[in-house]
RNA sequence: GGGCUGUUAUCUCAGUUGGUUUAGAGUGUCGCCUUGACAGGGCGGAAGUCACUGGUUCGAGUCCAGUACAGCCCA
């Protein structure tokens, strides 16, 4: 057959891509076989494809391509989540471009341009993803707008609502002042700052001039104060008890109140309390029954209720009030500050803490069961050391804000009547139904009622995730949800365990009475070589399209999980890639060595081959079971690593040398049939990292029917390995690298012929292997003999004796002092191992197989030591 | 400030309940080879006080405590 010299991989990959796809081989509905089901955590609709998304699919892809491998039926849902923050700032800045302002528009027609752009964009990720070889159900992709989802999501809000999980209420929110909208806890990112720290004089109210000190960053929230606080064990201010203050420039008079929260050590230990602006403020103002004074206006700006500065922007009115503060003999001094401020994961603006009306969910409930099935294992997370994260959230776990002040998302279902009563209804229609059911003497109609503006929180459509793609919450009973749920794997990043895994984990237990999925792979941060991590606005992230281009999907997938244990951050670097396309070309260049070889079926088939393909057998059958362990255990570096040592070393650098016929030389034909079903077992094997060569090389290396092909083929069953031959050849392979090493040192060429002589010290040495040590180090003689040689080059392999003649001279010199060195390490080695061996209580105490081999390691060394020695003598003697 | 990880060869990491010839792999590096699958290759070599200090033990990279440094999460 033949083989075209270079690997096309375009060509190749989107041959069987296209293949794989008509064939179906992808599409998975429910039948008899143990389904294996895996959902794809649900890239954002804005997105384009980046490094983790690489890594993360490329996971799920190896471990769902194995599934199906093994005979389960193997179902990869694929889907996109709305993204509602991320997505209408899209859409809001497109239509600005276009001169069209939000507010000017309906929600209606709002949302048309959304639905638009999301046709645009929506599909981008999952077409890549295709690039990549996933072999994900496209049949079932799912999107969590879609009107199924929707319904789900609008559903448990109602049923949360009706179990009293879900109420509204007036909180201290994330406010973003730029997006308009509240944010969850976890949105908000905390950013170090160099700031300052103001310390402003507050005078007290009847005395004449007396004042005290308080020390604050935020000096333009002193217009909301109500109060100010210090420690009551203070007794630098024991003296204000019961006392009021001014605030400056407004003259506000505010009480001084004690408090334990206040830190006697930081600032002057006097602090000033803003209830309406600061979570912690906003506690000593319940408890202290303080006034709350709200000063911002929602997009930042200070309202009326601030008295000054109204309208103009918050850092600005800071600027401005420090130098009023000044000008009035307000401000005793400022210091540099670094402290943590929290901004929007969005749209990194400088979160306002405010009070609004928003909805919440409690949690406290659901959080129990949810930490108990990770911590007893029942949902393992890979690697563990994540159920403590996991423990110390779900044991801290506060209520859920999950209204967003925004259009594109699901809208929460709940209507106001004019009495002020709230009803929670799936429909406007059925609101007005169960309104006039409750006050029927008010006889509303549609006009009175109006629906809650807001949208809910995208987490929560996607905690419904596992369930929501197969109809679960709608249609509970559906042979889908009953097959495929709970799912095998979840594969996603550790930043989001809280926002999304824990809330998987809590909707599972509470709508299907079951954990989500059995196993949480939790994948490390694409990084570039500084450590940083990849992002677009650094733009040190390649361009996974071009990466592939350039090394092919095959060598990118080698390139994301050589490096990448799972939990631990990648440190990206494209030669990882070059790394991954180089064992492309290898194994295509074995592809071409086997399928280049003329057969002759005459010839009868060689010792060595049969002894080669004895050995390769049992190599394989060991290194598989290493491979299924390290699967098991979800280390997929290791298991490729382990596969790529297996080809690349043990089939191509020992196997393929062992069996290939002399240069223009026929192969017998039972050698060829065995190699050439041993390169297939090493391309099943392969197949999940390396999809589409595995699958080009398994067409090239034998005539196929029209369904025999990789993506399908049974993965190789476990086989116990013949350890006899292994170990007896892991001997031989010493003796060919000894004598390899022996070459090199004394400058003979490979081509030269060598005989070599062995004294056999070893109980038992393997003969089957000598017509391979001659085929591999070019011996045209093998003698064993019973006495030593002499005027012969001497070397050991453990403890036996091996002999070269030697055309040139030795030089005496460098003999004597390498020996000499070899003599102390050995020496070295032996009064150790002695040394242990003469200590009474380890000779006791120690287990008895251990103390053995430290018998065994003693007189080993013993022996070298005495070859050593001879040789020495020998030296010295011909000195 | 509270909590959790980690620190092993240049780099990236293994090292599985403490004992397996005085620590392993990939990568890089150095030397040699190379008309016959593959220079995107072959062969061979060098490279580590297992962060530091103590402790437990017959025995510690592995267990315990403390220190330093790094990272992550939470406030």
């Amino acid at each position: 057959m033949l083989i075209n010299p270079k690997y096309n991989t375009a060509e190749s990959e989107a041959h069987w891509y296209k293949y794989w796809l008509d064939k179906g081989y992808f599409r998975s509905i429910p039948d008899q076989r143990e389904p294996y089901t895996i959902v794809i955590p649900p890239p954002n609709v804005t997105g384009v494809l980046h490094m983790g998304h690489m890594l993360n699919n490329t996971i799920q892809d190896v471990i769902i391509r194995r599934a199906r491998m093994q005979g389960y039926n193997a179902c990869w849902v694929p889907g996109t989540d709305h993204a509602s923050i991320a997505t209408e700032a899209k859409v809001v800045n497109k239509l600005k471009e276009e001169g069209i302002d939000k507010a000017s528009i309906t929600r209606e027609e709002f949302l048309t341009h959304a639905w638009e752009w999301k046709e645009k964009h929506g599909g981008i990720i999952l077409e890549q993803l295709k690039k990549l070889g996933a072999s994900c159900d496209w049949e079932r992709t799912k999107f969590t707008m879609d009107p199924d989802m929707y319904e789900s999501v609008i559903d448990v809000f109602i049923d949360l609502y009706n179990k009293g999980l879900i109420y509204r209420g007036v909180r201290m929110v994330n406010w973003d002042p730029k997006a308009l909208t509240a944010l969850s806890d976890e949105e908000v990112i905390y950013k170090e700052v160099n700031s300052k720290l103001y310390y402003l004089k507050y005078f007290i109210e009847g005395t004449d001039g007396e004042f005290i000190t308080i020390a604050t960053t935020r000096p333009e929230t002193i217009l909301g104060d109500t109060a100010v606080c210090a420690h009551p064990e203070d007794e630098r201010f024991a003296h204000l008890k019961g006392k009021r203050v001014i605030v400056p420039l407004i003259n506000r008079s505010v009480p001084f109140i004690f408090d334990e929260y206040v830190d006697m050590e930081f600032g002057t230990g006097c602090l000033k309390i803003t209830p309406a602006h600061d979570i912690n403020d906003y506690n000593i103002g319940l408890k202290h029954k303080l006034d709350t004074i709200d000063i911002f206006n929602d997009n930042g700006t200070l309202s009326e209720k601030a008295q000054l500065y109204i309208g103009e922007d918050r850092f600005i009115v800071r600027k401005k009030i420090s130098k009023e503060l000044e000008e009035k003999g307000h401000l005793a001094k400022i210091e540099d500050y670094a402290n943590k401020v929290g901004c929007s994961e969005r749209t990194d603006e400088v979160i306002e803490p405010k009070l609004s009306v928003q909805w919440f969910m409690n949690m406290t409930e659901m959080a129990k069961p949810a930490l108990e099935v990770v911590m007893d294992d029942t949902i393992k997370f890979h690697p563990p050391k994540f159920k403590n994260t996991y423990r110390h959230w779900m044991e801290n776990v506060k209520d859920w804000c999950i209204s967003r002040q925004l259009w594109w998302g699901q809208r929460i279902p709940a209507y106001y009547l004019p009495n002020k009563e709230i009803i929670v209804a799936k429909s406007m229609e059925e609101a007005l139904a169960t309104a006039n059911q409750k006050f029927p003497a008010e006889g509303y109609t549609i006009a009175d009622i109006t629906q809650d503006d807001d949208v809910l929180d995208t987490w929560f459509s996607s905690w419904l995730w596992p369930i929501s793609v197969f109809d679960g919450i709608r249609h509970p009973d559906n042979a889908d949800i009953k097959y495929y749920y709970p799912t095998n794997d979840l594969i996603t990043a550790p930043e989001i365990l809280f926002f999304w895994v824990a809330r998987m984990i809590m909707a599972g237990l509470d709508y299907r009475k079951d954990i989500p999925f059995k196993n949480v792979y939790l994948t490390g941060i694409v990084r570039d070589k500084l450590g940083r991590k990849m992002s677009k606005s650094l733009g040190n992230s390649p361009d996974p399209i071009l990466l592939m281009e350039k090394y092919g999907a095959d060598g990118v997938r080698v390139g994301m999980l050589l490096t990448s244990p799972a939990g631990n951050d990648l440190p990206f670097d494209e030669s990882l890639c070059e790394q991954g396309r180089n064992f492309t070309n290898k194994i295509w260049n074995a592809l071409r060595l086997m399928t280049g070889w003329e057969i002759d079926e005459t010839i009868p088939q060689p010792q060595y081959a049969k002894v080669a393909i004895d050995w390769f057998n049992a190599k394989f059958d060991e290194t598989f079971i290493q491979i299924e362990d390290h699967y098991e255990k979800y280390r997929l570096s290791d298991a490729l690593m382990t596969t790529y040592k297996l080809i690349w070393d043990d089939f191509c650098s020992w196997y393929l040398e062992m069996i290939k016929p002399a240069y223009q030389h026929p192969i017998d034909k039972a050698t060829y049939e065995s190699t050439i079903a041993l390169m297939e077992k090493l391309m099943k094997v392969l197949h999940p990292f390396m999809p589409f060569v595995t699958e080009e090389i398994w067409h090239l290396l034998t005539e196929r029917t029209e369904d025999d092909n990789i993506i399908i083929a049974a993965m190789p069953k476990i086989t116990e390995p013949d350890k006899d031959i292994l170990s007896n050849f892991d001997f031989a392979l010493e003796i060919i690298q000894s004598i390899r090493s022996v070459r090199k040192e004394k400058n003979i060429l490979n081509k030269e012929s060598l005989t070599l002589f062995i004294k056999n010290n070893e109980v038992t040495l393997d003969k089957r292997f000598d017509t391979i040590i001659k085929k591999l180090c070019n011996i045209d003689n093998l003698e064993y003999v019973n006495e030593k040689q002499n005027d012969m080059h001497t070397f050991m392999v453990r403890t036996t004796e091996l002999f070269v003649p030697l055309t040139q001279n030795i030089n005496v010199e460098e003999e004597v002092a390498k020996l000499t060195t070899e003599l102390e390490y050995y020496k070295g080695f032996r009064d150790n191992v002695m040394k242990k061996l003469s200590n009474e209580r380890f000779v006791n105490s120690a287990p008895a197989q251990v103390v053995e081999l430290e018998r065994k390691k003693q007189s080993d060394a013993e022996q070298k030591i005495e070859v050593i020695e001879e040789q020495l003598k020998k030296f010295k003697s011909n000195l």
